[in-house]
DNA sequence: CATGAATGAGGGTTCATTCAT
DNA sequence: TATGAATGAACCCTCATTCAT
């Protein structure tokens, strides 16, 4: 099935490239003529691959969301311990925070646009596959605080950039796991 | 003599209304001609008073901060314990918690929409006032994570509703200051 | 009748101020708004002394007209030869070659954008009292290419400033009435 | 492959039917509506084609400037005399005498509506290049003051038609080349 | 498969004018 | 007499989407 095969390479691609744009601007702010041409194809072969604005982003979000829990996950060996896991997730978080601030960033304003019940469905879909990783990593007593804190830590340094700790958000986030 | 409006008074009142109308959907969502309905007025009023749709937004979010700060910090006797303090403020952010969401994301919503300079001191300007009375009530040793921890909380809300275990979170909190 | 006379006065003040007004940003892109804060007043105040836009306009032509023919006229001698006449005529357009065009440019602008009758009639009374005036003092013989002359150097020199020969055009006039 | 339209084409086409909208109403009277329901198209198509309405303009401006000078220039023989040159130019001034008074004033009326320097230079280029054309046909030595007398024998028809009396014109313009 | 021409509703904003005070 | 609050139509322009080719 060679043509399918190129179909979904190219859709690949095509989402690859559309995060950029969609971060840059915004979602609603990203028109179809900016995603057409910054991916170099005409807005008539962007409605033959997706069904529209909408289901490009969707698209889109499955496709990073599942490919950041596979990318973190496989840093971490299977017999490390709590507190290894802990610094190794940290570091990819810490390491990829400007990309996590603009997917943060891009998912609230995607939710914002659509407000209807499929739109949370998916936003949820997406954010739980990084949660249940989380929880997979750090043990299934983690009440949601942790990863309050990481998210916040997120928004924190996108609202006031100059005034985040981030040692301190790692020390409080072994503490709040030690106490456990 | 003009007719007899209170100017200042009258832009209060249409600020305050504003928000409800922001918060619905979104910043970039809610067209001048929706505010203006919403609000009673017709589109000339609004740019009456006015410069346009972010300076209605701008003077909106500098009142509401200023708003939230002086009703939360009234709550709080002078005597307070440290830990008395922290319940007391997890009440009212608890008790504003749907509020507080749709201010956060809407300030969010804002700054995506305005990425310029001014924009953004604005941004931090609300936040700090928000920040800094948090501090002034738990003590200046707080890092950050407490802050944090509850915009994570409210984050957390919005992308997945119903695995939030509020209790956790103010356990949590006290548990990162205890620590101090 | 102290009321009329401080009514004339005060409209008269208005009409020399507003063609500063006018003649910067041209007739349409002179907002009623700009007009009133431009001249101290509010726009209910001009409503009060003005039937309207274009009835502060007719009114500032009408007089800017008779001022300047007056102008004009008083500074040429009675006994004054073709070639004073000529001379003095020149030196005072010369002088005021930036309000004449400005001028001029309002005129056409305000001829533009209305185009019933009623401005037509307005626009070649005024005409016809600069050019009667040059008739007067140039003799009756002029059969309008003098007139023409200067009105082209004025136009000549909006549409390509740096390009204009003045004494050439002094020249030229004299020849055209010395062959008479 | 897309509709088959010949881009280029389209657009002249366009730019040529703009014009007799533009001149009926001058620059800021005629809006993208009224332009683009004159032309048979929607507001879409014409910022498919053009940047914005000044674009429409400009690129207008250029194409008329150009076709009219090679129009003219065609109709005089190599070896004409300066007598025939003239009287040839001058016939076909009067031939288009209506059109030239509509593209002088639409021309003046879209320098008053854009005063930077970009639009001083567009028409600046334009008229240079009636006047360069007007330069070749009648010899280096002319100052600009028979090319301020054509114009102003334009602005004088446009100001009060019933007094210009053109063979006295084609006199004028006779004699001030002639002493040459 | 792929193109880009075409749509027209809707965006933020400005306007001359009215009128209650 | 003088004010400025209020109107709502119209401004230029952008948009996601459709469809003939």
């Amino acid at each position: 099935m060679p043509k399918v095969v190129d179909h979904d390479q190219q859709r690949s691609e095509l989402l690859a490239a559309a995060f950029d744009l969609f971060a840059d601007k915004g979602y609603s702010a990203t028109s179809m003529r900016a995603l057409a041409a910054g991916l170099g194809v005409s807005t008539g072969t962007l409605y033959h691959y997706f069904a529209g604005k909408d289901d490009i982003f969707e698209q889109m979000l499955v496709w990073l969301s599942e490919r950041d829990v596979e990318e973190a996950t496989a840093l971490i060996p299977d017999d490390a311990t709590l507190r290894l896991r802990l610094e190794l997730l940290f570091t990819w978080i810490r390491g990829n925070a400007q990309y996590l601030r603009r997917l943060l960033l891009l998912t609230l304003d995607f939710q914002r646009h659509r407000s209807d019940e499929d739109a949370k469905a998916l936003v949820r879909a997406s954010t739980r596959l990084y949660r249940d990783a989380l929880n997979d990593q750090l043990g299934p007593t983690v009440g949601g605080a942790p990863w309050s804190l990481i998210q916040g830590m997120l928004v924190h340094e996108m609202l006031d950039p100059e005034n985040v700790d981030v040692p301190d958000h790692l020390d409080a986030l072994m503490r709040l796991l030690d106490s456990d």
